[in-house]
DNA sequence: ATGTTAATCTTGACAGTGTCAAATTATAAG
DNA sequence: CTTATAATTTGACACTGTCAAGATTAACAT
C-alpha cells in the first residue's frame, strides 16, 4: 500500500500511481481550476490508460477530496509555523494570523477554493478521511480566537464558537472575494487586511 | 425582441422562449443547482430541441449571467424595500439589513451560489450585462454603509470603501458557510448573525 | 522454482455533455 | 404571392466520467 518496491520503476505496473496522481492532479488544478480537471488528460500526464485510476479512487470527487486532504495538511502545518513566532504582541499575531491566512489563499486560489468550496461540502461528498482532516483546521482557528478572547484583544461578550465562526466568515468571504474577483481587487489586499484587523480588534 | 405578438400561442414557434428558457432554468437551478444544470434536459423541459437555446443565448455561460442577472435584480429590490422600514434606529437598521442578507441568501442558496460564485466572476466570465446590473447592488452596500459610518454606529477611522469590502466579506463569508455546509449549522443562523451585528457595530 | 492468488492496468463500450453546420420551417416584409 | 429573415430541428463531433471484461504483472505459499 505503500512503496512496493523502493525505486527503479521503469516499465513497472507503475510504481506509486495514487501519489503519482495527486501530485498531477494537485499541479493541474493550481494552474487551471479544479472544474478544469479532466480524468482522461490526467491520466495522459501520468501516462496511464484513463481508468486505471479507479484502482486507486473510488471516483473523481474521491480524488478531488484526496487532494484538497493534502492541502488542508499544508495549510495547517503553515498555520501552525506561523502562529509560533513568539516575540510579539497578541494583537501583532492576530494581525499577522489575518495577513497570512489571506495571502496563503491569494497563493494558492485554485486549492483553496478546492478546500472550502462547494462541490466537495455540499451535498454531503466530503468523505470521512477528509473531515478527520478538515477538523483540526476548525479546531486551530477556535483555540486561537479563544486565546485572543482570554488575551483581552476581542470581545468577550460572545461565545468563542460564535465569534469563530464569524470571524472565519470574515477571512473566508475576504478571500472568497479576492480570489474570485468580485468588486475586490488583489492589489489592496492589504488595505482590507488591516481594515479587517481594526474591526476584530476590541475598540477601547 | 420583446413580445412579438402579445398573446395566444400554442403552436407558435415557441413565442417567447427566452423567457421560457429562463424562468425552466431558474427553477432547475434553485431545485437542484447549478451544476447539475443540463441544456439538454432544460430544452426537454421547455418543450423544444436542444440547440433551439442558442438563437437567445450565445453559450451555457451566456443563460447563466441572465439568470443570475434576473437574481441580482430581485436581490435589490428585496434589499431596498427591507431598507426602507423606517422607524427603526440606525443600529437596529444595520442588525435588520444582516439578519435579512443572511437569511436571503439561505433561502434562495443555489440562487446566491450562481449570483456570487466563483464560475461566473472567476476567469471574467461574467458579461457587460451581468456586470451593469450587479454594480447597484455594490453601490447600495457602500453607500449604506457610508450612511452607518456617519450616523456614527460604525467606526469612522477607515474608508468607507474598505469598510464595505470588510463587511460585505463578513456577510458573504458566513453565507457560503451556511449554504455550503462548512462547520457553520443552519440552526444557529440567527446567533451569528447577532454576533457579527455586535462584531460590526462600533463598541463604546 | 512453480503454481496460485491478488493486485494492477488496458481496451472497448455506454450514456452523458456543450456546441456547431446545414437543412427545415414559420414569421414578417415587400 | 413572393421574398427575406428569423426560429427551430436534425446530424454530427469531440469531450466527459464510469463500468465490465480481459490481459499483465507482482506477491506469496509450497
Amino acid at each position: 500500500m505503500q512503496q512496493t518496491t523502493g525505486r527503479g520503476n521503469q516499465t513497472y505496473h507503475h510504481g506509486d500511481l495514487r501519489a503519482a496522481l495527486l501530485d498531477a492532479a494537485a499541479q493541474r488544478i493550481e494552474s487551471e481550476g479544479v472544474e478544469a480537471l479532466s480524468l482522461r488528460k490526467l491520466a495522459d500526464d501520468v501516462g496511464v490508460s484513463r481508468s486505471a485510476l479507479y484502482h486507486h479512487f473510488r471516483d473523481k470527487n474521491a480524488l478531488l477530496n484526496a487532494v484538497a486532504a493534502r492541502g488542508f495538511e499544508q495549510w495547517i502545518a503553515v498555520s501552525k509555523a506561523r502562529a509560533n513566532s513568539v516575540d510579539m504582541t497578541p494583537a501583532d499575531r492576530l494581525a499577522q494570523f489575518v495577513h497570512g491566512y489571506i495571502h496563503w489563499s491569494a497563493s494558492n486560489p485554485q486549492l483553496y477554493d478546492l478546500m472550502f468550496g462547494r462541490p466537495i461540502w455540499k451535498t454531503g461528498q466530503a468523505d470521512e478521511q477528509l473531515k478527520e482532516i478538515a477538523f483540526p483546521a476548525f479546531h486551530f482557528m477556535l483555540n486561537k480566537i479563544t486565546q485572543w478572547q482570554q488575551e483581552g484583544i476581542l470581545a468577550q461578550s460572545m461565545p468563542a464558537l460564535r465569534q469563530t465562526q464569524v470571524i472565519w466568515a470574515t477571512l473566508h468571504g475576504l478571500a472568497r472575494l479576492i480570489i474570485d474577483g468580485v468588486y475586490a481587487d488583489s492589489e489592496h489586499i492589504d488595505d482590507m487586511c488591516n481594515c479587517a484587523v481594526a474591526m476584530l480588534l476590541k475598540q477601547n
